[in-house]
DNA sequence: AATTTATCGATATAAAAGTATCGAATAAGA
DNA sequence: TCTTATTCGATACTTTTATATCGATAAATT
């Protein structure tokens, strides 16, 4: 199994996305062009993204919609759905336990956890919260191996060494802080502070330039 | 203004996450080293981001902890706060309302939208939510120009239209959708999808590793 | 005061990612 | 049937990004 530049990896749900849509829209076949129309990725690199998922195309007519979706999704690993549990049920893990999509992405949250006791026993969107002092026992009995990090950023580095202690190999942390983990555990940040810097920054280079424009009038 | 590279902004706000944690700590100077051995990037690779801040360290000593922090967030433009409308006060969007750190990246959410005349009036976190219908006057009264789009996936298009039509021009899309916006509209996509594929796959990458492994014993 | 050590910032090299070019394949139209 | 248009996939090239090297500087140590 070839280790995969991440980018092509960040690129394939977006296309997977728009492949959904099509299939949806009755479009039996796309081309290559026409993703790179769209998404606005180069026509080259979309094909060899999708080499990369191993399909092969047609040429004149594309590739076949459905098959594409399931290459893609199979590359993924987004065919069978993998458990998991989410830790740290505030705002943004009750927001990811009401989340639909993700059970289409192979991820199903099996249960959560969280300190504060009035959550314990409750349910969100049909998943159970314990305590923390569950978390060791069940994560070993049910082999549960990813994790969701949704905690405060203050505990997050704890809480991230006691899942590893427990079994988690990956972990999906949604806190902005930094993990450090031993290796061979799988950290992915959804760094919304990072995606928030490029557009702050964006738009200030927008209006600055406007700025001088308006100016030099 | 020149325009930096996309993968110096994605970093900077890890950089700051660092900071932030080392002056609460009390360290009053931070090096480019130490930035670097926690972080995993290259300390050439700092060096470099932290010189597009326009910073200057000092041999053996490093940064002024509070100066660079000062520099990155003014870089960032998240020094003052910028407001911003919240469509769509589903799951997510709430999550969003409550989340307190956008505030210390000079986002200000002033109000939200939603399209459930049952939400219409209400308060989630002190932003009241108004019906759709009204985001045009607002919008435009209030001059406001970012926008948070986290509706469901079939409205995103045309939501973002919509606050185009009304005088956004840059949009923190959390939806899986691509947008297709008129040039000169920033979009930014907090891409959960993309960073659950990174995941999925190296997971996939690191099992089949594994059981490779294994059976060459 | 001289030497060592840690760090800086600039420049040079290497690696990765993105883009362009080209021949081959296939469907549609002349 | 022959030609044309479109797309594919492979290879070559370019640009960008990341890493390594190096002299300079400032604090700490001898």
């Amino acid at each position: 199994m070839v280790s995969i530049p991440v980018l092509t990896l960040k690129r394939l749900p977006q296309y997977l996305e728009l492949l959904q849509q099509f299939q949806r829209e009755g479009q039996s076949h796309v081309s290559a062009t026409r993703l790179a129309e769209i998404t606005g990725v180069h026509v080259t690199q979309v094909r060899k993204d999708l080499a990369l998922t191993g399909v092969v195309g047609v040429p004149k007519v594309g590739h076949k919609t459905a098959e594409l979706i399931e290459a893609i999704k199979s590359f993924l690993n987004w065919n069978d759905s993998s458990s998991c549990f989410l830790v740290g049920a505030g705002h943004l893990g009750s927001a990811l336990l009401g989340y639909q999509e993700l059970s289409r992405k192979g991820l199903s949250i099996v249960a959560a956890f969280d300190t504060d006791p009035a959550l314990s026993g409750t349910t969100i969107n049909g998943v159970k919260i314990y305590g923390l002092d569950r978390f060791a026992n069940l994560c070993r009995r049910l082999h549960i191996h990813i994790g969701i990090l949704t905690v405060p950023s203050e505990h997050a580095q704890a809480t991230a060494q006691m899942m590893i202690d427990n079994g988690i190999v990956a972990i999906w942390n949604f806190t902005p802080v930094h993990l450090d983990v031993p290796e061979g555990i799988i950290v992915e940040d959804v760094d919304m502070s990072a995606s928030l810097a490029v557009l702050s920054r964006r738009l200030a280079e927008k209006l600055h330039h406007e700025t001088k424009v308006e100016r030099s009038h």
